[in-house]
DNA sequence: CCGCACCTTTGGAACGGTCCAACGCTCACC
DNA sequence: GGTGAGCGTTGGACCGTTCCAAAGGTGCGG
């Protein structure tokens, strides 16, 4: 059994996916020193302050609790020896506060492990310094992408991002807008679609909103950063169109993305005065829904009395998933990819990066589109009642090995 | 929109990944109301209370500003013609008020839109009703699943989810103790490996807390709760035993996970007197790393002298993504799967599940992980003092289409 | 020796809620 | 007719901060 020494790493490394690590799941074996009915079964709602630890209730004010979990502004004064405002000028790193007197105070914050409780602060301050973001799936690895760009720079501006699922969460995905009020966040960014639509606009007219990913709800204060699906869809096609292929087709996807990218398709074949070998057939986004649309766009005549010279030598997918359900029904059929079929997916996921698979595919940067849906937030958070303003980030195709010139007929 | 009928769904729909909608990006295309310096380039730091704003101060207290954007329990007192005190009862839905009072004080809420204010409430009630999630990293699918289990059950007993990516976010991630306990959020749940344990071991002895799939940080009162890595590997590793395979190999991976796994599988293979026809390789977890491993496995004698004939018929991956590697370099050394070659994944992620790669693979229940974990945390946070737990979850085997007993030699 | 400016330090009033003790009222009872 | 219970309602203290006005101390000029 040898063991051999870890490799070096290979170049092609930036395609994870999963990670160095994974782990398992499904019956359990505990080892828990917990006495069995311990957690009484209290109801969903979320009253019931702990009934069983009843507070202390001491009404003088000698609150000192050593053992306390979480030290106050207080505290650190009478062990600095200072009052409470000498600490908070500390905190707030105030120049006019005495070097003897401020070492005391950091000694004293340091010993007794003090933290400011944020919502005191905020209470004050009118700010949370969070931004409140809607997600719609954070299964999709697009969100996450654009979660990243939008995060770094949020971040560099001293917020934090506070994440709701929708579809994970349907509660909270409901009124995610009242939950966003409550916690008074400082702004919202809606990423991809979103349920519904008034809530958003009853928030919006409180909360610098932006929307990223998504072309769809058109409201008064609200910015829109998307990407710009049509000109993705026209590229991509070109390039088909540039290698040669004259009989070209299209698996549709849903929605208004689904939408987009068709009408780019079709724009760009009809530009090229290429209708009459175009076709569109309907897919589902899915894995699955590619295949079958693969299968009846391939198929060899049958029924449609369509000689097999006629079937589409190149074939742009809604998005890579479903390019990857016509690579495979492409591969039943015994065509070769990319001698005797082009493919092009959309989205640029990993999925695309896997050399079994090697797609070309649009990238749609969400990388940026999250920046710039961190901008537009930032800029009307300054500037609340601005008028709404509108993005569009431009794709780019990414070659890799699924399209070639097609067969010289 | 939405024209073609949709496809009515292919079973295979739950292989999600991307879904119903995607979007592009690259250069942008503005269409923005801004003035262009707008933004002045505040520094990074959070400090600086929005100067240009400018608080009425107005001593007097009637600050019952109409267009006030968060009015306050008292001007909805006000409108409703009662007290504050009434308005707080009705909020908490006590029944000692009359009916006539309630209505007015709703109908006050409804019109004036009000909204508590979660800082306020929190600060008096000492609890926020929000867990801290620190991410390893969110890109890994095996994060999400576990997200969502964690999620399920948190949501049922009114805790939100406050994620921070600590990859993404490395400055957070560093002192995400210290953000956590800012925040005073009511617990804290690590997801996967965690940057520094000495802060973890801060936070824990203040904070209810608990790992959820990783093995590692064995702490005071830290709860973890993992799958069993070692177990799933063995369930692999006997599953091609079982199909009759006398020469298996393991590409391993790195880390506590990588040998956990490749233990399970050398257990297995002792266990049934296989150590001699059993080869490890080191991968990396990437698909790189697995194709490499595979080629040095499989790659016909050359140097070592090993003949043809004893090349491995049977492969376990440390993860699916090494599997997919391995799955190229088989199909270009010729070798059929699963003809040739029986391969098992680990994790189970869509990318098994995608028709075109179709590998079997020890699922190893992430959901159910991350439903324990909060299980876990709920129980903690009522017994903060209770001794540290510890659940392994067991995973089962995904049969696919990727192994098949050896032919018979 | 007093007054004044300057600097550091401090008490107290917010912030927006919850909770408790106490209030006024009605009604029944003795 | 007084008393007390019960109900609905209210003022005020408090949660842990920040901020402001003002207090105390020091030093200097007149």
């Amino acid at each position: 059994m040898e063991r051999s020494n870890a490799q070096p790493g290979g170049h092609l490394g930036a395609a994870t996916g999963e990670h160095a690590d994974g782990r398992p799941a499904g019956r359990s074996e505990e080892s828990h020193g917990e006495r069995p009915g311990a957690r009484s079964g209290q109801p969903p709602a979320e009253p019931s302050a702990a009934p069983p630890v009843a507070r202390p209730a001491e009404p003088t004010g000698a609150r000192t609790g050593a053992a306390d979990r979480h030290p106050t502004i207080r505290s650190v004064a009478e062990r600095a020896g200072v009052s409470k405002s000498l600490v908070s000028l500390v905190l707030q790193g105030s120049p006019r506060v005495s070097d003897a007197r401020r070492q005391a105070v950091l000694a004293a914050i340091e010993e007794l492990g003090y933290r400011p409780n944020a919502a005191a602060r905020s209470l004050v301050a009118r700010r949370t310094h969070t931004v409140g973001v809607l997600l719609h799936d954070m299964r999709n690895p697009w969100f996450v992408e654009v979660l990243d760009g939008l995060n770094s720079l949020l971040q560099a501006h001293g917020l934090r991002m506070l994440m709701i699922d929708a579809r994970l969460d349907r509660r909270a995905g409901q009124d995610f807008a009242r939950t966003f009020q409550e916690l008074r966040v400082d702004g919202i960014v809606v990423v991809g679609t979103l349920p519904d639509t008034e809530g958003l606009a009853e928030v919006a007219a409180r909360l610098p909103t932006v929307v990223a990913g998504n072309h769809e709800p058109r409201l008064p204060h609200v910015d829109l950063v998307a990407n710009d699906d049509e000109r993705g869809a026209r590229i991509a096609t070109e390039h088909l169109i540039g290698l040669g292929h004259r009989r070209l087709a299209h698996i549709a996807g849903r929605g208004i993305v689904g939408e987009l990218r068709r009408r780019g398709f079709e724009t760009a074949v009809r530009a090229h005065g290429l209708t009459s070998g175009a076709v569109v057939e309907s897919g589902d986004g899915t894995e699955e829904g590619g295949y079958r649309a693969a299968v009846r766009l391939l198929a060899p005549a049958r029924g449609t009395g369509r000689p097999a010279a006629e079937r589409p030598t190149a074939l742009f997918a809604f998005n890579d998933i479903s390019g990857v359900g016509a690579l495979s029904a492409a591969q039943e059929m015994g065509l070769a990819v990319p001698a005797d079929l082009s493919l092009v997916g959309y989205d640029n996921t990993y999925l695309a990066r896997i050399r079994h698979l090697w797609l070309n595919s649009v990238n749609n940067a969400s990388h940026e589109v999250g920046r710039r849906a961190a901008r537009c937030l930032l800029a009307r958070m300054e500037r609340p009642d601005a008028p709404a303003g509108q993005q569009l980030v431009t794709p780019e195709l990414e070659i890799r090995g699924s399209t070639a010139p097609p067969r010289p007929a």
